[in-house]
DNA sequence: ACTTAAACTGAAACCGTTAACAAATATTTC
DNA sequence: GAAATATTTGTTAACGGTTTCAGTTTAAGT
């Protein structure tokens, strides 16, 4: 393996010189520079990011946290995230996978192993984590779950807007009686989709039906039990928003199994825009919540804050998607004309 | 940030004799090495890697490297794979992850930034890749896709007799009529699953309709086009078998669209497990493509292949697994009793 | 008690890089 | 054309570990 003082040797300088010249320093003469390039090039040298590392106490990696590997829901998102990031991550970082569960010793976790940190979350679980890595003063972005505390750098999407204008849209389409599947209790998401929903409704001046607010978990499960009950009642809804896709996929085969046919006798609208909302019959009507966006934008956000370590952090949102399937579908001749 | 130097200081020793201390170095007293690792304990010592690193020439990283990040079918395979490669790795190799269409320069994949190599492989234009690794000496395996050359660690599910099990099955219930939608051509998969079809038909003696074989390339949309085909035949089959869940996620469309409803009138079966097979509907029945138990194996394999470097490369399998659910039917009063 | 071997510890060099400081060379300035 | 200044390069010491080799104890043998 060749160093940079293999390349002072025959360049006929001392390492010192190649060091620089290497690294643009402007010391350096641009012809010196131009053949010590020329050579370190010929030579094929590699520079070792040990030894680097060492001297400048950076550790040119960025490491991926996210919720958790064992809690199989989520899988199109760390496949999208790191898309994102790799999109936007220079090549001379590498980007570490961990999940959050799966640490054994916080303790490992330190500035000089990781130059920043991403943290994909899913769970208030991830808040002891979170708050240890303020403690321990590494640059970080929480991404995708929305956060109280100011002080953090935050990248989400803006679910309520999106909701918003799904439910809009629905309601554009005639649609009066508009059931919900909320979310998991206590999570930010849940309240936020929650009131998007609600901002359409009283928008269009709709009534707010507790028997149209049904209790989830974003499990897939509980959106199936949701739906069962919503077809149970003596005037079921016409159109389901579910909060996730999982809940909507549950909702779909609660849908199947009352015989119940989709959109012709009721509509269903996702959120997140899961791979497989696409081929689900009917596809999935759904706001997409740009994962590969959020991720690409909160890494460009978390390197700008590696280089510049006293920008204020901010809250950023990221702009949702209605994507428009066939699970909706006008309501027939009912309107109130 | 504390180092052995200091550790030294307080234990009233040399830092060469923490250094041995901490790392089990028969040589030290044990009451020695009892006093300085309580004191490293106290202290919260955490070793600093890139100075290991340089010394030790190991980078302690292990890259994960996976055919394309961009091309998004096979989104659970990721999250499933670094669920496995964690279950094993230990505590102080890192995991960085890596798509190989990203990679600009192979020369930056150099022995010293990787102890090791997992390559999560689907397709053949990673044998350009797996190439250059040979070439570098880092110690490396190929996941999930079959390769032919005896001199690369190799760990892959048994897919051949994972189907020939599934197509037991399918003719033990009765069906005679039996289709296959292959996939891509040329990928060692797509021949292996289709002998496995072929074994079972064979060793039941049934015939091998021509017509009864379709191709497809592994995308749904190839699914939906082959099913559509096999539905136009004068004697449609009664079972059909989907050299992947996409494309049986395809197909089952196909049926919704022409009016067949799975399982009474058509069986189907596919291949992955993949997350969303279990919320089809109906539910699909298919063969479980353990990619978490092939990355735990490929990635212990590999760990003991940089302890004992010049151990045989070998190919293992790891055994499938059939997940019926209700896509199959037994076939009515039809069979040749 | 005295040598000799065994057990343990320490000094110093090294891994490949950057950086503070010193030195050399080129360029102005008068 | 010498002094002053600017530009470019080199010397040397880190960074935090491991390892070779030498040195010091301690235990064993007679």
């Amino acid at each position: 393996m060749i160093t940079i003082k293999d390349i002072a040797r025959v360049a006929g300088v001392s390492h010192t010189t190649v060091s620089r010249a290497l690294n643009g320093n402007p010391l350096i003469k641009k012809e010196t520079r131009d053949r010590i390039e020329r050579i370190a090039a010929e030579l094929n040298y590699i520079p070792n990011y040990s030894a680097k590392s060492l001297v400048m106490k950076k550790s040119y990696t960025i490491g991926l946290f996210f919720s958790s590997i064992d809690q199989g829901t989520s899988a199109s998102f760390l496949v999208d995230a790191i898309k994102g990031i790799h999109q936007v991550l220079d090549e001379n970082y590498s980007l570490t996978v961990h999940g959050i569960d799966s640490i054994r010793h916080y303790d490992a976790i330190t500035p000089r192993r990781f130059d920043g940190v991403l943290v994909m979350s899913q769970s208030e679980a991830d808040n002891a984590f979170i708050y240890h890595l303020k403690q321990t003063g590494i640059p970080f972005v929480v991404l995708n779950r929305q956060l109280d505390d100011p002080g953090i750098l935050n990248v989400v999407a803006n679910d309520r807007e999106g909701v918003r204008e799904a439910l809009d849209y629905g309601i554009g389409l005639g649609h009066r009686k508009i059931a919900i599947i909320e979310g998991r209790a206590g999570f930010k998401s849940t309240t936020e989709r929650k009131q998007g929903f609600m901002d359409s409704l009283i928008a269009h001046r709709l009534p707010l039906i507790p028997d149209y607010f049904t209790a989830g978990d974003y499990g897939v499960e509980s959106g199936y039990n949701a739906m069962m009950s919503l077809l149970s009642l003596s005037d079921p809804p016409t159109l389901v928003f579910c909060s996730n896709d999982d809940m909507a996929i549950g909702a779909l085969n609660a849908c199947y199994a009352r015989g119940i046919t989709l959109p012709g006798q009721l509509s269903l609208i996702g959120f997140d825009d899961i791979l497989f909302s696409q081929y689900t019959y009917p596809p999935l009507t759904t706001i997409r919540k740009p994962i590969a966006d959020i991720s690409k934008f909160g890494t460009t956000k978390l390197i700008e804050r590696l280089e510049q370590p006293d920008s204020a952090p901010e809250q950023l949102f990221v702009q949702t998607e209605l994507i428009v399937r066939q699970s909706v579908a006008a309501v027939k001749n009912e309107g109130q004309l």
